[in-house]
DNA sequence: CCGCATCCCACTGGATACTG
DNA sequence: CAGTATCCAGTGGGATGCGG
C-alpha cells in the first residue's frame, strides 16, 4: 500500500529512511570519519545508549553505515558511512547551509 | 535544554523543522509552483484533510510557506514556498537524486 | 566497552463528522 | 472548497537494568 509512494516519490523514500529523530544527526557525525560507539554517544549526549543502538542498527539495515566489530576485550565497534551513506553527503551539506541560514534569518523574529 | 542542540547543530534544527511525516513531501510538491489546498491533497491522497491542514500550518509558522486566502465563495487558498522554503530547493534536489539512486541500488537486494 | 531486553509514556498523526 | 473539532491508535524514543 505504501509501495505506491515509494515507487512514485523518492522524497517519500528518503523521509522513510532518514525520518526519525536521530538518523541525520548520526550520519552527520559520521561524515567526519570513523567513530566508535562511545564517541558517537559522547557527541550526542541527549540520546541514550538504547536509542543509539537501535538507530545504528536501523541505518545499518538500510546499508547507510558499516559496522565493524573487533573481537577484543574490551570490545571495540567502529561505525563508518557505507556507500549509500556517503552519497548522502551532498544532502547533509545543503541541509547544514540551510540550517545555518535559517538561524540567521530568524534571530530577530523568534 | 535542546537550545544547546539547535545552537550547535544546524542538522538538529533542520530535523526538528523538516522531520514529521509530510513536511518534505509538501515542500517537494510546492517546488513546482503555487498549489491550492485541494490540489495538494490530491497529490498526496494518503493523508487526510485534517493532517494536511496541521502540517501546512506548522510549515507556515516556520515561515517555509506562504498562505494566501482569497475572500471568495467558494473559498480559495493558495500555498507557495516562502523565502526559507525556496532556499530548501537544493536540499530537495539532492534528496531526490539520492532517493532515485537508492532505489536503483537496492532493487536486487530487497 | 558495547549493547540487548523490557517497559512505558508522549506525542504525532489518522478517522470521522461537522461548518462558513 | 477549505477548513475545525474531537477523539483515538500507533509508534518513536526514553529509562532502567542486565550481560558478554
Amino acid at each position: 500500500m505504501n509501495k505506491i509512494d515509494l515507487d512514485d516519490c523518492p522524497i517519500a523514500l528518503a523521509q522513510k529512511i532518514l525520518g526519525g529523530k536521530w538518523a541525520l544527526r548520526i550520519l552527520y557525525n559520521l561524515s567526519t570519519g570513523i567513530l566508535r560507539f562511545g564517541e558517537l554517544n559522547r557527541q550526542m549526549p541527549e540520546l541514550t545508549q538504547a536509542t543509539l543502538t537501535k538507530e545504528l542498527r536501523r541505518l545499518e539495515s538500510f546499508q547507510l553505515i558499516n559496522r565493524k566489530v573487533y573481537p577484543e576485550v574490551p570490545p571495540r565497534v567502529e561505525y563508518s558511512l557505507a556507500e549509500m551513506g556517503l552519497k548522502l553527503l551532498p544532502v547533509l551539506r545543503e541541509l547544514e547551509i540551510w540550517g545555518d541560514e535559517y538561524k540567521k534569518n530568524t534571530l530577530n523574529n523568534n
